[in-house]
DNA sequence: GATTGACCTGGAGTGCGCTCCAGGTGGGAT
DNA sequence: ATCCCACCTGGAGCGCACTCCAGGTCAATC
């Protein structure tokens, strides 16, 4: 059972100290066990689960929703539907981003077009 | 000749006034002409101006970065080449952000078809 | 035994991009 | 004439997601 310190996580999930500690504050992790110290020490756990708000994070999550998601996987197995209608909204979400994203590429290749035919 | 009220330059651009306000104020958009009463009287050219500022603020430009391409776009045709390289540039960061996404999105696939598996 | 460095806490501060507010003007409908 | 409504200005305020700070603990190294 193998336990992380604040620079390895720090290191392996992207998310700084300071953010890790945010995260733990509002709720968005749950209480980090400590060392005789009171140092951090992150289980395998932990881990996983940043790598799961790095992924809602990235993909524009609001802080406010991932927290009810993380509500929602405290309050264990009989809210796995409930989870899965949050997970596919928020994929909804992402592919309207990806196509929006798009969209405006081709105006970005357009205007980069008309400023070569310029010269 | 056509000139737009704000309230026409909102509805088609999807600013708010106030947002009108603020990227006029900040240099984003060149001193916008007035009526006798002092009220903003948008051209053609600032609508189609604020078309571009739209698409670019959409794919996740800054504003200093939007500020530095208006200083091109009025400086003159000379600084055509300087804003094919903003562009592209910007255009490089768009794909990076929409492989994110799809590399994102898959992940998030998954989750959900973890959970479905527990039903 | 002094120093260094990683970590701790609570709370204040920051940067971005708006958004709202108070107080006022002018033009058109009732 | 009076009302409303769209608009004006300068400046304050806000929401989000961190990020930084002061002051402190502990363990290990020189």
């Amino acid at each position: 059972m193998s336990v992380y310190t604040p620079a390895e996580v720090v290191e392996e999930t992207g998310f700084s100290i300071d953010t890790l500690r945010y995260y733990e504050k509002i709720g968005l992790l749950e209480r980090v066990g400590r060392n005789a110290a009171g140092q951090r020490r992150f289980s395998q756990e932990d881990v996983g689960w940043l790598g799961t708000l790095r992924c809602l994070r990235d993909t524009g999550m609001p802080i406010a929703k991932m927290l009810r998601f993380a509500e929602l996987v405290r309050a264990g197995d009989h809210t796995i539907p409930d989870r899965i209608r949050l997970l596919e909204e928020h994929d909804r979400q992402v592919r309207e981003q990806i196509d929006k994203l798009a969209e405006r590429q081709k105006y970005i290749h357009n205007k980069i077009g008309y400023y070569r035919s310029q010269l």
